[in-house]
DNA sequence: GGAAAATACTTGAATGTTTAAGTAAACGCT
DNA sequence: AGCGTTTACTTAAACATTCAAGTATTTTCC
């Protein structure tokens, strides 16, 4: 049963780390969508898409930098996007320079939705991650989280440049 | 448009941490569940009941006492343990003393797949989370984990033990 | 200039997850 | 003892996500 090579075990201490960051990445996430399906019926997902446009040039970004923005592939993007324009929040439109190019643009309509939807979201955001921090952990976990995220994948983006919310 | 109370917004340095939580929210528990599928045919989910069993008393827990450990509801650990069971690795039974009460048990050939599975497991924990750390930095990181869990679930297992930071 | 390869995105089938209703056993109150 | 409530779990249906194939456009290379 047991391997030739002997692996490092996790220590009890490490052990707990773990624990505890395994049940933040499950619950985390759970709550963030819990709020903001209440508050505005949207997803956590939808919410990122809405917001990476918002901060985008002209209110419009390409799909696949879209989807590089939000974590996800393009398939998961098109579907989603497919559901906010039909709400009216987003408008699809072929680039007139390269017609495989679809550019996503964010609708006066949309514009509204998220500058509602943000203050509450913010707020949850805050009470749920920043007001049980100090400062001082606040500041630690960026450089844990880009650590991590250096050990996952190199070249994304949250360790170069800065964007959304 | 403005609401009459006016946010605490994030600061540029929040937002970037924030960010930045999101993306290691999004990618790590991808890139366990692909090391666990692809050394070991099994989800990250699975591994997790798997473990919680391996550790009980007569390798043997209740349902909800497990569902608790994974941090998920009923319904979707009742369908994996299913799987589980089909698959030979767990066997279900009702408690004699209470017949509300099912009982899962980790059969021999389940506690073989995890003691051969868990160290590869390990190695990718380690890799990804721990290797990229300084030992102050985890034990900060358990610190930052157990106040965000207090925020999202005062009454989670992760905080039961001992007091945290 | 035209076939072949590459790029960007969409659509459809398979899978897994969440929500809601359903079943069964035990407890509590008269 | 007996009826209603609560607890513990399962099953069924709606939903979302991932994976694989498909369509359309541009670029590359004879």
């Amino acid at each position: 049963m047991e391997r030739a090579e002997e692996p490092r075990w996790l220590s009890s201490e490490e052990r707990d780390v773990w624990l505890t960051l395994v049940a933040v990445m499950m619950k985390l996430p759970t709550a963030l969508d819990a709020q903001l399906r209440q508050d505005a019926g949207l997803s956590h997902f939808e919410y990122m898409v809405l917001a990476g446009l918002s901060e985008a040039p002209a209110r419009t970004r390409r799909m696949s930098d879209l989807a590089g923005f939000a974590e996800s592939g393009l398939p998961r993007l098109s579907q989603v996007v497919s559901r906010l324009e039909k709400r009216g929040w987003v408008h699809r439109s072929t680039d007139p320079s390269d017609g495989r190019i679809t550019l996503a643009t964010l609708t006066d309509e949309g514009w509204e939705k998220i500058t509602q939807t943000a203050p509450g979201h913010v707020a949850a955001v805050r009470s749920l991650v920043f007001d049980p921090l100090t400062k001082a952990q606040s500041r630690q976990l960026g450089s844990i989280g880009k650590r991590i995220m250096g050990a996952i994948d190199p070249g994304d983006r949250c360790l170069g440049q800065n964007a959304p919310l």
